[in-house]
DNA sequence: CGATTAATTCGATGATGTTCGAAATAGTAT
DNA sequence: ATACTATTTCGAACATCATCGAATTAATCG
């Protein structure tokens, strides 16, 4: 069922800590940023910053790779634009919506 | 700070029942549906569903309206359009996204 | 191997969320 | 006013979440 999986990514996202963390994420592009360098922007706990990183991790939003002994995180876009279409799609199923946002689907 | 606001209304949408119940709403367009409708529909407590909507007007995205004796409720689409805009902002900031997403903004 | 750096897991605590049934309220019609 | 329908509020039980510090694991380098 997409939408349990929808609702899982939105929780997710759903938390201030954690959109600021993913919005960190997005504008940092395929680069990604190491856990370390999210902990100080944010100015959390190691161990609660880890606790959001493995939630958006679990629904597929963030995804990280090791390089020595860092660990750099990404921003998973084409799951983002899948829940995008998601929204969109809902949006526009029977009703009229405003400009353009029927094509976030195509 | 717009970042708060966008959290509120992505956990309003970021639980399956309310995620059905927004749905069903947004499906229904402009004509709305009243509370004893979506009860049924959604086979959920009548004081759990009021629990439920309430969330969802709280962050506007969803608007009641009397109609003597029953409550219409509404999807409230710019609302979802402003949401819709700053998930895109956000994922299109500085980065390359998947085709399309961008004109969700627009 | 031993030391060092980077990040996670563990354990605990307080806060918040979900759900229900029962009781209360709002509105209409007789 | 009374009765009736539609919905919300109340009170309670149980589950999940957010946060931290301390202890642990993973990976490299001397």
């Amino acid at each position: 069922m997409k939408l349990e999986q929808a609702a899982k990514q939105l929780e997710a996202l759903g938390n201030p800590t954690r959109l600021k963390l993913y919005r960190t994420l997005v504008r940092a592009g395929e680069t990604g940023r190491p856990v370390g360098y999210l902990q100080e922007s944010l100015g959390i706990a190691a161990s609660t910053l880890s606790h959001h990183l493995h939630r958006l991790i679990l629904t597929g939003l963030v995804t990280q790779e090791r390089q020595a002994t860092t660990l750099i995180c990404r921003a998973n876009y084409p799951v983002m634009n899948d829940l995008l279409g998601f929204l969109a799609d809902e949006c526009c199923a029977d009703a009229a919506c405003g400009p353009a946002v029927g094509e976030a689907a195509a």
